[in-house]
RNA sequence: GGUCUGAUGGCCGAGGGGUUAGGCACAGCUCUGCAAAAGCUGCUACAGCGGUUCGAAUCCGCUUCAGACCUCCA
């Protein structure tokens, strides 16, 4: 089966095929941690995890790469800027590096969570402040930069004229220069639209490291460069990314890696879409964004309530990647509840019972869910073909339709594999173990018989008291199924 | 101002020249002691105006509206 992937160089779905089979490198720019998860960060790492699931479901060794921008990114364009990380920490009166570690824990703790799988490598770009200095050194030597002042800027119009700086975003040097800001302090630069490779770092900047032009700390865009040349090589398969990183972030790193090396590192950029709220993007620079702690426990006075985390998952999921996707609470409860039916149906599997002969074709469930996400990641279209299947699940339970015991363990195990490996859905609310679920079935036997001697009090009784317990029963002819709420 | 993207039923969202996306909500029916669940049925849309075509929600043009990027941002 052929991946087909939307590669934003060339605005259309391509046909994937790797620089080295069975091997694939994928590299994703991960979180700034200067502050808490938010549901914008939760749309890349789910996209880019079902992409890493999708890969090794094709048979490829992948080896997946998201960096952690532990450095911090001037706040202005300045001379004078703070860095993040280091701003906040004087507000905390922590050490930078412990704002980051904190940061960096808790953006862990809600990805997995959110059932992200861990990548195989999560570089930090503190702890590659060596590679960064060489790569700035081959850029240098190569012509592409200047130094000015103890700092080194990318000469944009030197790899301009020698290559072609903007071809990712669509821009030309020329539009730029009219609209770029001129902004105050950034004399050091010759162009408004050169960007910083070393920074010299003012006296109160406590993130600082020695360098051959300063004491300092490294540009903004150069972290992904070094990091991902470093782990995946001179030319590697897949880079992604929100969007809104498009430019300049992903520019410079082409624009870097190409002037260090003389051609391009990466093959296929993607890029995922923006959560918006009330239609505009969430984001820290509107101060709209929802933390993912918020959605988890629901204390944000933007939600009607909680939202589980496979909720957001599926939420998610139920988007393409390259769409904008809405944030509303009508949506998340939808969401919700349609994940509980997927899981109720993924549930009641087990319990169907194997017939003579099957009314229904189990084959293709597993083949056509793939086929949708190998179509650029079309994961509504896979949610879809699963929705198709709960109903035949709750028409198998009813006895409209049966199946024979092997087409049921087919079912069961292409099932879980769509639901659980593929697109990393899990149960949440089991908890059942075996004596729960034993109490549970032998106070329904005895509501069974109350039932049979017709004595409702005790048959609601029962069903009120489970129910006030997070049991909820739903009655058969015979018997009853339950599930915990 | 420049570059780009989008406008789909009550809501969320796929698709993308002729054929039901799917989910949620809603209504009716079946089942049922009641309720819930489930099943069946119904509601059937593609911003507006032109054009191409046997046929356009889908292609082209214009208009309106919205958003993203051009500054750190997932």
């Amino acid at each position: 089966m052929i991946f087909k992937i939307f590669n934003t160089l060339s605005r259309t779905k391509e046909d994937f095929t790797p620089l080295a089979p069975p091997h694939v490198g994928l590299y994703v720019c991960g979180p700034t941690v200067y502050g808490d998860p938010h549901l914008g960060h939760a749309r890349p790492a789910v996209t880019y995890d079902l992409l890493f699931r999708l890969l090794m479901a094709l048979g490829y060794k992948v080896r997946y790469v998201r960096n952690i921008t532990d450095v911090g990114h001037l706040e202005h364009d300045s001379d004078d800027g703070e860095d993040k990380l280091q701003k906040k920490a004087r507000l905390e009166k922590l050490e930078p590096m412990e704002v980051a570690q904190y940061y960096t824990n808790r953006y862990r703790e809600a990805m997995n969570m959110l059932g992200v799988l861990p990548p195989s490598i999560e570089p930090q770009a503190s702890g590659h402040i060596i590679e960064q200095i060489e790569l700035i050194k081959e850029i240098l030597e190569a012509g592409y930069a200047y130094q000015s002042n103890g700092s080194v800027y990318f000469d944009v119009d030197r790899y301009n004229a020698d290559h072609c700086y903007g071809k990712l975003s669509g821009r030309s040097v020329e539009e730029m220069l009219s609209v770029t800001r001129q902004l105050d302090g950034s004399g050091d630069k010759r162009k408004s639209y050169d960007f910083a490779l070393w920074k010299k770092a003012s006296p109160e900047h406590i993130m600082r490291w020695p360098s051959p032009w300063s004491d300092g700390f490294p540009g903004w865009h150069l972290e992904c460069s070094a990091m991902s040349r470093k782990y995946l090589g001179d030319r590697f398969d897949i880079h992604g990314g929100g969007m809104d990183l498009m430019f300049p972030h992903h520019e410079c790193e082409i624009a870097q890696s190409t002037a260090s090396m003389g051609h391009e590192a990466v093959r296929y950029w993607m890029h995922n879409n923006m959560i918006t709220i009330d239609g505009r993007k969430m984001g820290k620079s509107l101060g709209n964004f929802i933390t993912l702690e918020e959605l988890f426990t629901g204390r944000n006075t933007l939600l009607e309530k909680a939202y589980s985390p496979m909720t957001i998952r599926f939420f998610i999921l139920q988007a393409h990647y390259r769409s904008t996707l809405d944030f509303s609470n009508e949506a998340l409860s939808a969401a919700e509840k349609g994940f509980e039916r997927l899981m109720a149906a993924f549930d009641m599997i087990d319990k169907i019972k194997p017939a003579e002969k099957s009314t229904v074709d189990v084959s293709a469930i597993k083949s056509q869910c793939m086929e949708a996400l190998c179509d650029d990641l079309n994961s509504p279209v896979a949610i879809a073909v699963l929705f198709e299947w709960v109903k035949v699940i709750n028409r198998l339970n009813d006895g409209a339709d049966t199946v024979t015991d092997g087409d049921l363990r087919s079912l069961s195990e292409q099932f879980r594999f769509v639901v659980c490996d593929l697109l990393g859905l899990s149960a949440e609310k089991r908890g059942d173990g075996e004596l729960t679920s034993g109490l549970i079935e032998m106070i329904l036997q005895v509501r069974q018989q109350a039932k049979e001697q017709k004595n409702w009090a005790v048959s609601d009784k029962i069903r009120d008291e489970l129910s006030r317990l997070g049991v909820v029963v739903k009655d058969r002819k015979d018997g009853a199924d339950w599930e915990l709420k």
